[in-house]
DNA sequence: AAATAGGATCGAAACGTTTCGATCAAAGTT
DNA sequence: AACTTTGATCGAAACGTTTCGATCCTATTT
């Protein structure tokens, strides 16, 4: 039942021409007559051949696969977000004739922990989405191995990256409510240290200063360990106890401002109308809210891609690049920002 | 900077015996005596030497991957169902020492969107979730590779598949209507062809007839094409005007129950006081609904191991498996079904 | 003591490509 | 007319493993 599948060789008889030959007018290198190869193409499409991807590594020394690593809580997320950026990736690496393999490692990295495919030298180059360990990092790019980071960037390793315009969104969604009238406006972040967190406050303070308001600190929320919809929910909790609120809030991220939102709720507080609420990334549970999320729309399968067409060149190149791409973002109202109401 | 590798050479050469032995010891093949694998395994250590997987591919012909394929729909829908079908795959063949090449191909399946991992014969064998087209699957049979479905079977194609109880799960779920004081109760669905659907109103009819209530078929809907949410606000709809409603309704799936309550909401009518409403699959969406939405819960990454496991026995053994692997549901009773108000 | 069996080890071929240097003919240069 | 360049093609080595059959040694059987 198993066809006999052709190699080289079948296709070299057929068109009376060496295999060396077959392999120049498949790989377009070397100057071959036109009639050559159209003998050779002849064959190749008559016998249906494929060159064996695994042959073809061994001999080129290059594998076809580009790694994908992923941390393990990003991956397991409740929201699609690196999912979406690694399927934007998979998708423009079939352009490229390129195989992806995913991987994930933990947030506690350490040696044995390293993927196998690097150790069994089985990609060409590697794409990290999120924030992803330093040490790994380091690691691959000491094999040689060009790498382009995802939504993260570090300031210490000279990599390629694939960045969100974080600055600007904030920028943009904080000036959205002081158009809608705020004045108050509280920030609703956690954990300082990830550059977009801290990118995306910048963009907030920036947006604040601009228009002449002031920053008030009890409304600047940055203790939270992380970003998730619990701390999103204590954040909300602390901003309560203190005194007078704020009438709008951003939110670093959508998952922290449906914690916002969640809190907000219990006591009866409602949104918009008593306090505006926009987040930043435009998961798909900003859809699923009651009031929908005010957010800003992130281009998650768009970095995907960037990454791979970025990797493809440096491939092209053999040359790590540094190039840093900044994917523009964009406003998208929703019902959770309104006019503020006197 | 970027280190040399060593080979199996070196190790041959530290360990002062042939390439083959080496071989031998590695892949734990052959007799050989402890003191060489001593000195082999030792050398190993020493060199932190990890065969190459694309020349082990090579020659043994086995490419140590396996290709994982979903319909486009299947991956872009916004519930990660079956991402996290294959997020289970991934982690399970991580153990196996195998790679997951995934893959998408569109529903309307011909000849030149066959993945080229197949063409290339870059995998050993292949995984394949939800529906998926019949001559895609008659073609890799053809080609002597192993097959796993999961959440799809068609009965004429005889492979080895991990299925949803679909029947006991429906069962439970309409059971449990029923012990809640209901009588009155719909379906909802679509697409009959669809084997777990029509699973789903088996499970349906056989909780009824078994507790002695009419089928009305007013209330069984199964005029919409698929199983998204605008389908089951759709359904809702024609339920509406149909004239008296049921007071329970068992949906297919979630997302068309998510579409029953939005449809609902928009009448004004309360769940679950004025209608009880269950799903079945437990998708992330289902936790984030006002209320919360009772359902079958479906053990998605579970799913994704165990079609691992089982196309790594299909491939010890060398043969294709027919084995159906039942995985087991369970009932999630949240917040959108209640007791029948008299 | 000779014959046999079995365990341990090895050499070499094979897997299916790419690629490098060699060869040869035809065209261009002096 | 001799020499050089260029284009087209080819043969063979190389990539790094696995695996098959051969060989050698030791232990067992007769």
């Amino acid at each position: 039942m198993a066809k006999k599948r052709y190699t080289i060789k079948d296709v070299a008889r057929m068109a009376g021409v060496s295999v060396s030959t077959v392999s120049l007018v498949i790989n377009k290198k070397g100057p071959v007559s036109e009639e050559t190869r159209r003998k050779v193409l002849h064959a190749v499409h008559k016998l249906d051949y494929h060159p064996r991807r695994v042959a073809q590594g061994l001999a080129s020394q290059k594998t076809g696969n580009i790694g994908f690593i992923l941390t393990d809580d990003h991956f397991s997320l409740v929201e699609p977000f690196y999912t979406k950026i690694f399927l934007g990736t998979e998708v423009e690496a079939r352009k490229y004739g390129y195989y992806i393999i995913l991987t994930t490692v933990p947030n506690q990295f350490s040696k044995e922990h390293i993927p196998r495919f690097l150790l069994e030298r089985n990609v060409d180059g590697v794409i990290m989405a999120g924030r992803v360990p330093e040490k790994l990092i380091a690691y691959i790019r000491d094999m040689g191995l060009p790498v382009t980071l995802v939504d993260y960037y570090n300031r210490r390793q000279k990599t390629a990256a694939i960045l969100i315009d974080n600055i600007e969104g904030a920028y943009q969604a904080v000036t959205h409510l002081i158009e809608l009238g705020h004045k108050k406006i509280g920030f609703v972040g956690g954990d300082l240290s990830h550059p977009s967190i801290s990118d995306r406050l910048t963009g907030f303070k920036k947006a604040m200063e601009e228009h002449g308001l002031p920053i008030v600190p009890e409304w600047v929320i940055t203790t939270e360990r992380n970003t998730s919809v619990p701390s999103g929910y204590q954040a909300m909790n602390t901003l309560l106890k203190s005194g007078e609120l704020p009438t709008a809030i951003f939110a670093c991220n959508d998952a922290m401002a449906i914690g916002c939102l969640r809190r907000l709720k219990e006591s009866g507080i409602r949104v918009p109308d008593q306090i505006a609420l926009i987040g930043f990334d435009d998961i798909d549970a900003a859809l699923q809210m009651e009031p929908r999320l005010s957010t800003i729309h992130v281009y998650k399968e768009r970095m995907g891609a960037l990454a791979m067409q970025q990797m493809a060149s440096m491939l092209e190149n053999g040359e790590q690049s540094t190039e840093k791409v900044l994917v523009p973002v964009e406003l998208v109202i929703r019902e959770s920002t309104a006019r503020k109401a006197d």
